[in-house]
DNA sequence: TTTTAAATGCTAAAATATTAGCATATTACC
DNA sequence: GGTAATATGCTAATATTTTAGCATTTAAAA
């Protein structure tokens, strides 16, 4: 599947997509909570609605009320947007994208050895697993 | 600046300022060429236009032609992109973001020493510049 | 069981985005 | 200079998105 927050969906719709990815599952009340300059109730239930139909959610019942998950998985939404994004500003460049996000994260040298070593570990020729 | 992916634009500007982005600066016929379901030369323009309006981009003549650029320096437009995706997607864990970023790239042993290396040497502790 | 609070179903108005067309200007070429 | 090709300036129609309102249903509480 494509990466639905460069194609096909609206201003709105991408945000509540996010919105619903960020908390695996939402009710209209938790997008609402989430939505930046906020509109009604009613319009956020539309707008879960049209994303239903167009099938990047389902719903279920809980109670009363609707629970909103996406259709794709977590995992494989955030693999098309990384690489849209890694595409877009890095060159393509997996080494320009990983510094940046190092340096805003402000990680522990204890964070930063895991992480060199976990890269190690996936070289090709890597026998200690 | 807050992520202009995400927040205020529409669907189309979006497409756009990604095109701009990966070129670094374009003319309206490069934008019409990468536009996906492209429509007229005239509503690129348009939107070219509205996008300048709103801050987002600036345009120099080159001939006769307009040359737009971001006003936004790239790096900093896809520090927040980066990040947006990060939380939405990654639990904001630069580990889970770095990994999957590596698995889909398939780089060579090589590339992935040096990527352990450079991050050994963001540490702290780290004296060897 | 009745009442009440809070949810959804449906529909339509309002705002915004998207689009194209015609007029005019600019540059390159003969 | 004259002509052709290719830009932009401006404006308005169309499509889509965004929004809210009223009717109805559902579940919990009294």
């Amino acid at each position: 599947m494509e990466d639905y927050r460069t194609i096909k969906l609206s201003r709105r719709e991408r945000q509540i997509m996010d919105i619903v990815y960020q908390r695996g599952r939402a009710s209209v009340a938790d997008v609402l909570k989430d939505l930046p300059d906020p509109p009604s109730y009613s319009t956020v239930r539309a707008l879960l609605r049209i994303l239903e139909e167009k099938g990047y959610l389902i719903h279920k019942k809980d109670g009363k009320r609707y629970i909103y998950r996406p259709t794709q998985p977590r995992q494989q939404a955030g693999r098309s947007a990384l690489k849209q994004i890694f595409q877009t500003f890095f060159d393509k460049s997996v080494e320009k994208t990983v510094m940046t996000l190092i340096s805003d994260a402000d990680l522990s040298d204890e964070e930063l050895d895991r992480l060199s070593q976990r890269i190690e570990q996936a070289k090709k020729g890597d026998t200690s697993s």
